[in-house]
Formats: structure tokens, C-alpha cells, sequence
DNA sequence: ATATTTGTTAACCAAATGGTTAAACCATAT
DNA sequence: ATATGGTTTAACCATTTGGTTAACAAATAT
């Protein structure tokens, strides 16, 4: 069928350059390795997104619809604030095995890029942090925690869960250990990262 | 005198390199770009460096060599726990604004080229984890800190510390702030980060 | 003084790269 | 069957890019 056929070409064409782009970079990727790995004529990359800015745009729109629900774990889930941390830690870990280098890709692009995050705030669901500001404030009002700016404690629970991924081949080096001993050490935290934010601010 | 212009083009080199470098990247970066930053003509770099991969490797080099001393307050300074974090967490955002792009840039082409990791265990004055471990241990028998993996402390510390600069844009986005607000929001961080991981792990 | 080495430049080169074109292909509607 | 529309390809193109060359300039050694 046509239309099948339209769609998954430009689907594989999409699914291909975000391998190449979030492994390599917008710099680093080569529309021919792209057209390669979808296994189709060069030509047809500019046939579907007519420039490399235009299917790079796609492909990180597409990355962060990826990572935005993530954020709102965090930022607008309805839960316990303890609770969602707890969730967020442990979730993320699992989200990251599936997007090894999704959230590295976002970060970086951002930050070569940082106009770009314009184009992204109009975006649907782009994550705010009203919703969770208010459950500081009152989490701290009831006494459960400790009083802290809730931009703050976002930051935290970001860092420490992202970083690890980010730096992974520095800490690597830094704490002498192979890809298997970091992994289990990536596992460790899930339960060991919940615990130690909770420890910081409950009362 | 000679001697005198020839270390002063090739520092010359080496800075602009080093601003092109950090900025855009090993795939970023021109070559050209560099030349003109540096006020000389393109073939003195191949002249003075050989090749764009050897330029970079030297900046590279230069700008770990940079980071390692940083690290190292936290790893291997004589300092009792809870003073180094509070110390490696206030001097950290200093470093950084004398460095923006230098921990980012670090961090992007380890992620790129995780190989190049062996290139600087061999370099003098790596980091090492051995003594921080040691303290960690030391403490938790004292009954200063409750138990925690040295590692994981390690990796809370530089998280904490090094994720802010890295994700600048998009905690920007995110937080719904501008420039200068974050900024305010990273100085706040030096009074806030050290008590945030001292009431985590504190007895 | 002059030969030699070192530093610097303009001009050049081959390869790579993003992008275009014109023709072929192919499913479907008439 | 055939005209029509979108889809796909091979060949091509202009520009960019890392790198080289050969000649010139400037310093140092003899």
C-alpha cells in the first residue's frame, strides 16, 4: 500500500536519525550514514525533512516528548512527595535502559543550542513547576520537611538521578571500575538515591 | 626573540583552540575558526599541532588537567568530611565561572570517545578514589555518618555540584527563569548543597 | 656577511558533505 | 491499458573542510 509504505519510510527515516543523532550529535551525524542505516537513497532524507536542521528538529522534538513525561513524575504527579520520589528514582533507571543516550542528547544540543528552548516551551506538555512548588510549600508548612526552595530540591532530584548517565565514562574512570560493576552500581542507587534525598529533608 | 614568538603562537593557538574547542566541540569546530581566533594563518595549526585530532587531544588534555585539582578537593584533600564538602561545594561555582564551558565539554567528548578515558588514567595527577574511601569508612565507624557507599557519596557530591552548570538550559526552561535568576538560584546553591548532603548522611 | 634553520603565508588540493535534478518506478483510479 | 500521482534512485553539483606545498621572512649560527 501506498500510504503504509509512505509511513514507514519515513518512520524507519525518523527511527535512523535518531540513532545517528543522538549517538553523534547534530555536528557529528552524516546525512549518508543516516540514509544508510534506514537503508534508503540519500535523497529521500531531503524528499521527507528537505534539510539535516529540519530532521534534526524532528528527531529532538521527538527526544523530548520522550523525556518530558519523565519530568512530570516529578514536577505533576499527584502522589506523596516522598512517594514520588521514590517512584521517579526508581523509574528513571528503567527509562534510561531504553534511551541510553536520550537524555545526554537533550542536555547537550541544549546547551550548544539554548534558543532552541524556545521552540520547545510552546510545545504541548512541556513540564512546569508550579504544581510541585506548591507541594513544597506545603510539605513544609505540615512540618514533614525541612524548609527548602522547591527549585532547589527539583535541581537535586534531577542531578541526582541524571548525572550518573551523563558522566557515566568520567566516573567510570574516576571510580575504577568496569561497565558491569557501574551497572550494578546504577542499580545500587535505586534504592539508595530515594533514601538519601529523603534523609535530607524530612524532619 | 624567537624563542619568545614561538611560545607566544603556540599558547596563542592553543587558547583559541581551547575557546573553539569547549564551545563547539571536536566535530563543532573549524579549523579555520580556530586560525582566525588566534590571529594566524591556518597551516602555522598543522604547523605547530599536525592534525585537528592532536590539536584537540592537547586541549582535551589541558582542560582535564583543569578539572582533575577540582576533583582532587574532593578525593584527596587532608580535610575532615563534612569541611570538604562544604569547601568543594562553595570553590566548585567559582571554577565553573572562570570555566563555563570546560566540565561540559569534558564530560560531551568522554561521552563521545569513551575510550579517550585511557589516554588520562596514564596522566599524572589522575584522581583517585582510594583515600575518600578510606574516610567514608573511617566515619561510619565513628558514628559520624550512617552507612553509605563511598562511591554513591562520591557520585552525590559531584552530581550535586557539577549537574546545575551541565543542564543550565534546561533547568532554565524548565524553572521558567532567566539568566539572571538562575545565576542567583547557583549562588544560593553554596550555601544549600553542603547542608543538603551533611543532613543526608549525618547521624 | 652569509648559510641555515625556524616561523609564516598564500595558493592549492582531494575528499567529504548537504543538497538538487531528472528520470525511473509503482500503485491506483479512470 | 493507460494516465496520474506519489515514491525512489543514480548521478550530479557547489561548497566546505582538513590538510599540503612551495615560497618568503626572520632569526640564529658560522
Amino acid at each position: 500500500m501506498t500510504k503504509e509504505k509512505l509511513e514507514n519510510t519515513e518512520i524507519e527515516i525518523l527511527n535512523a536519525a535518531k540513532e545517528i543523532f543522538q549517538q553523534k550529535g547534530m555536528d557529528g551525524a552524516r546525512m549518508q550514514e543516516i540514509a544508510d542505516k534506514a537503508k534508503i537513497n540519500k535523497a529521500l532524507l531531503h524528499y521527507y525533512y528537505r534539510s539535516k536542521q529540519l530532521l534534526f528538529e524532528a528527531v529532538f522534538k521527538s527526544a523530548f516528548s520522550l523525556l518530558a513525561p519523565q519530568l512530570n513524575k516529578v514536577l505533576n504527579d499527584d502522589s506523596d512527595l516522598f512517594e514520588k520520589i521514590t517512584k521517579f528514582t526508581d523509574s528513571y533507571i528503567t527509562f534510561v535502559i531504553k534511551h541510553p543516550y536520550l537524555p545526554n542528547f537533550v542536555i547537550q544540543e541544549l546547551n550548544k543550542n539554548p534558543d532552541f528552548v524556545m521552540k520547545l516551551r510552546s510545545q504541548e506538555n512541556f513540564p512546569t513547576i508550579d504544581k510541585f512548588k506548591q507541594q513544597v510549600t506545603d510539605a513544609i508548612k505540615e512540618g514533614i520537611i525541612k524548609p527548602i526552595e522547591a527549585e532547589q530540591l527539583f535541581i537535586n532530584i534531577i542531578a541526582l538521578n541524571l548525572f550518573p548517565f551523563l558522566g557515566e565514562p568520567l566516573l567510570m574512570a574516576l571510580l575504577n571500575v568496569d561497565k558491569k560493576s557501574y551497572t550494578q552500581l546504577l542499580q545500587d542507587r535505586k534504592a539508595h538515591v530515594a533514601d538519601f534525598i529523603i534523609n535530607a529533608i524530612k524532619i
